[in-house]
DNA sequence: CAAACATATGAACAGTTATTCATATGTTTG
DNA sequence: CAAACATATGAATAACTGTTCATATGTTTG
């Protein structure tokens, strides 16, 4: 039984391992997420690994707010918070608008509120 | 009018811009989340921003694997896809069992599809 | 238009991270 | 128990990342 297993194997690919546990890892295969697609939304999930941009969208979850009042919210430096915003920016998950001296921001995307959630739900069941 | 409020501000704490927009900053601080909640649950979506970490997610969605045939599937040394693995059981995303000589995977939390869905969903919205 | 203010950005540095290589641990089988 | 197999892990390295510092850009005001 083995041995028509190694076979079949032998029809397909290399470097798999001799007690194959899924006969149908060509399907698989075809069933999965690009590299492509896999490295943007790696590049998205990135974008929340860091507790400043976490911190910068929580403080935007109930309203905009200009730059100044979000480096004196969160106790960070001003420059700190401006890279900050500008990668949340270029992944699209706050927009911005000038007014006079003040650029207000605000969030721009509705998954980042759910996105938040999860991970805080995740983090609090354990 | 611009006095006032300076006068205000300085009962209060130093650093904040000229021209406050908004007059509750000491109260968003309360409802901000914690340094030490932000900080665990960056922890967890930094192990989301991640290509090879999302792949091995991806691949368990449907089935358990063992080892050797996620790193045949996903094309990677059986080294890095234990080391990763490693990452993902240390955040509770997936568990494993050993069975003879294989170990197999899978996803220990109903979070993750939900999370791995959302992200996915924001990248092709833009 | 000069000064003050608000924000943005480039360079540099320290800390982190993903992979590889070599090797160790654990399991089955003859 | 020796050999083969499956997985885990430590060390090392290259690449990446977040902050700071200095400075630039853009805006208002007197």
């Amino acid at each position: 039984m083995l041995n028509t297993l190694n076979h079949q194997m032998e029809t397909e690919e290399m470097e798999e391992c001799q007690e194959r546990h899924h006969h149908q890892l060509a399907y698989l295969k075809n069933r999965m997420p690009t590299q492509q697609e896999m490295e943007t939304v790696a590049e998205l999930f990135k974008v929340f690994g860091d507790p400043t941009r976490l911190k910068l969208l929580a403080a935007l979850l109930g309203q905009e707010m200009c730059v100044c009042d979000l480096s004196d919210l969160l106790g960070i430096s001003q420059s700190a918070v401006s890279h900050q915003l500008r990668l949340l920016r270029a992944s699209r998950l706050v927009k911005n608008r000038r007014e006079g001296k003040s650029v207000f921001y605000s969030l721009d995307d509705d998954h980042v509120a759910t996105i938040l959630a999860q991970g805080m739900e995740h983090v609090r069941h354990q």
